[in-house]
DNA sequence: TATCTTTGTTAGTGAATACTAACTAACTAT
DNA sequence: ATAGTTAGTTAGTATTCACTAACAAAGATA
């Protein structure tokens, strides 16, 4: 069995995404050890051949999902220096991602899956922190060509953007996932941007 | 026993607040019938004299918050006319509420709490509403005055607000209720107003 | 060929959960 | 005084959950 913060096993890759379209379509709730094995066509038991508990499942799905955030917004912002454009394409990317992985706006928002789960509400909000580092210095860039206003310090303009973004998530999932999170959103970041602009 | 939307009996209301204080301070995997009964010191059963099951419990919670809101938000905005005004008392008035019950905050995060009860769920999205039909108004008076900006639609500008802080209150929540949500609150209305004014 | 490792199986455990049955003491209305 | 209602009790149920023990088959390795 592979330990917790290292590549993960193509079976082990299996069964996180198996758990992720559970939780999708049938909440926290329906995340059991059962159901995911029914899903993986094997027995309960076999689960623990690959994950130590199931901690370790929602830790590993967390971790995935960091890894695959940070990456992605890497390579889509790479070589872009204007701070709209950056923006524009930090959150286009974001709702791609969220649109072809549903579950994780579930995992992100589903308190019931911390409990009293210590390590996954750090995994949380590592995800969160992770799309921070990335939108404060294009923020703080921006405000330092003049484009954007400086009246509202960075890290406040960060808190009222993602802020927003996340209810959007909420919205979109609360709608089981039918509203177009991407048409949407770009709406969205087009206001925004009309309010932080000069 | 009392209907789900009648008032709630004096006995009914000490469930409901105990309930409150489970959520706050063990979370939603807390808030058992068990716990619940060692908190009202009897039995387990004898809360099922008081509620027809566990869910009548969590949306009389939901439902008596939606009330207390809604009546504080009138009181606090009655004979106020200038809409900057009318935003800042609105919010202190809601921070203020949230520092008194924190585990409102808990409620209505706690996405645990809905599992599969389209009733929580709904009771949930009603508390959003009402402040959403608190907010609305004032955004559009303060753009018919020329106070607030123009070039982004009212309901967007609402959806921003109320993402901000709602994100507020979740990292209060976060924090274990330590950050000093009443100052830090006033902070961040002053910096919204700062955006969506004129 | 013989042994070890990997990955699956069946069968089952203990703990927790929401909830129920049956009973009872105290209060209340007639 | 009597009968009904309210609000509590003890004891227990069925179900679900995460997880474990013991075993087996297949492939890798020596």
């Amino acid at each position: 069995m592979n330990q917790a913060s290292q590549a993960l096993s193509p079976r082990q890759t299996e069964i996180i995404e198996a758990a992720g379209i559970i939780l999708t379509e049938s909440g926290v709730g329906g995340l059991t050890i059962k159901n995911l094995a029914k899903a993986m066509q094997f027995s309960e038991p076999a689960i623990y051949r690959h994950f130590e508990n199931k901690e370790a499942i929602i830790v590993g799905m967390l971790q995935f999902l960091a890894e695959v955030t940070y990456d992605r917004y890497y390579l889509a912002l790479e070589g872009l220096t204007d701070p709209e454009e950056r923006f524009k394409v930090l959150f286009k990317n974001q709702f791609q991602l969220f649109k072809q992985h549903p579950h994780f706006v579930v995992a992100v928002f589903s308190d019931g899956l911390m409990q009293e789960s210590e390590q996954i509400n750090q995994a949380i909000l590592r995800i969160m922190e992770i799309k921070r580092n990335y939108l404060i210095p294009i923020i703080k860039d921006g405000q330092k060509q003049l484009q954007f206003t400086n009246t509202v310090p960075a890290d406040a303009l960060a808190h009222i953007v993602m802020g927003a973004i996340r209810l959007h998530m909420f919205k979109w999932r609360a709608t089981h996932f039918e509203l177009d999170i991407e048409k949407e959103g770009k709406k969205l970041v087009t206001h925004l941007l009309q309010l932080i602009k000069k």
